[in-house]
DNA sequence: AATATACTTGACTGATTAGTCAGTCTATGA
DNA sequence: TCATAGACTGACTAATCAGTCAAGTATATT
């Protein structure tokens, strides 16, 4: 049904991805989608209107990633340590995806609304970190601070991960390496000096 | 001596965090450096050119702030604070300039010349953190990743602040606490679960 | 004073771009 | 069969932009 809608997001991805957004113009995007210029016009009013359609579904691609076998019988540890491993394996299998995410997370071209979709879709995430907090494990820190923490550091590991190519049980082993520095980091309460 | 070039970079730097550097044409930097047209090619031959002079100049302000009362004298765990403390502290009372910082380091702009230049005035963070290794505090865990978590631990705690505001003694209390959680999961070695 | 060198200027250009528009095609349904 | 709606098209346009250039000015050198 919107399959031309669809593939002018995925045209569009596949070339911000390796030119950047603002190297792209709407007409190769067009092209690239075996679409007319008017019809990306049709769908999204402005070029910002679809770069913002990129953000949402590349988010909403992660969060579909992160979902399958998410073990929800589990205790938190467990589940908050497959949502990082599964986000920094998306990140790895998808690199220039999740380059584009970030850089267009960083040009504050997103709107209120694709945000608040986003949000949303992740609903799941704060939960878990909320567990986190109930059950004790962390303190003495904002809960909205630790996620950031969180996130940010399982970007970090993924863009080691892509430089140095890491893959397989080798790729598994620095994700929980890297999660392990997260939680200690913000569960553990003694001074280490 | 270099005022025309000098006032250009600033003159860049001003729009370039307010508009985003693909939004902002060359005209308009010239213009509010009070200068003409030819005058910025004259100094820089494109205008990615003048991009890599906006990233050298912010780092080395950085790189400036970062080394203004560093505790020689003291230990590893102390200096890297130090370290840390001020970075934060510069990204909140330059947050616009943080920001284009983290764009341009993003978008690959960035010339290997300039990146090297940059390496080479920062590296006495590096030296610290060989230190952290030498002295035992950190192991299992590749050196090169060590900095860049940290690293990113600070970019994470300085949007934080700007955000919430912080400043003054909350401030320091704030970047305090981020580094300890850093110090604490990158320097533990123990099982939390 | 004459010459050379480096700096400075802004009008100009050729290329490019986001977005428009006048109209065609396709599907549904009465 | 005809009518209406709206998906779809791509040539076109008005505007913008990076970068050039010919000419001018300031400074230094002989």
């Amino acid at each position: 049904m919107n399959t031309k809608k669809d593939q002018l997001i995925e045209a569009a991805i596949d070339l911000f991805a390796h030119e950047g957004f603002w190297n792209t113009p709407t007409t190769r995007i067009a092209k690239h989608a075996k679409v007319g210029t008017g019809t990306l016009f049709h769908y999204f009013p402005t070029k910002a209107a679809l770069i913002d359609g990129v953000y949402v579904q590349l988010k909403h691609e992660i969060s579909a990633y992160l979902k399958r076998g998410y073990p929800e019988t589990e205790g938190v540890k467990t589940r908050l340590a497959h949502i990082c491993q599964r986000y920094v394996e998306w990140g790895v299998h998808n690199s220039a995806r999740s380059v584009l995410l970030e850089q267009i997370r960083l040009s504050s071209m997103v709107s209120d609304t694709a945000q608040r979709q986003v949000t949303e879709e992740n609903r799941f995430i704060f939960q878990v970190m909320e567990e986190c907090f109930r059950e004790g494990f962390f303190t003495d820190i904002p809960q909205d601070y630790a996620l950031m923490v969180m996130v940010t550091q399982m970007n970090t590991a993924t863009r080691y991960a892509i430089v140095q190519g890491l893959q397989g049980k080798l790729l598994t082993r620095h994700v929980e390496q890297s999660f392990e520095i997260c939680w200690r980091g913000l569960s553990g309460r003694g001074r280490t000096t």
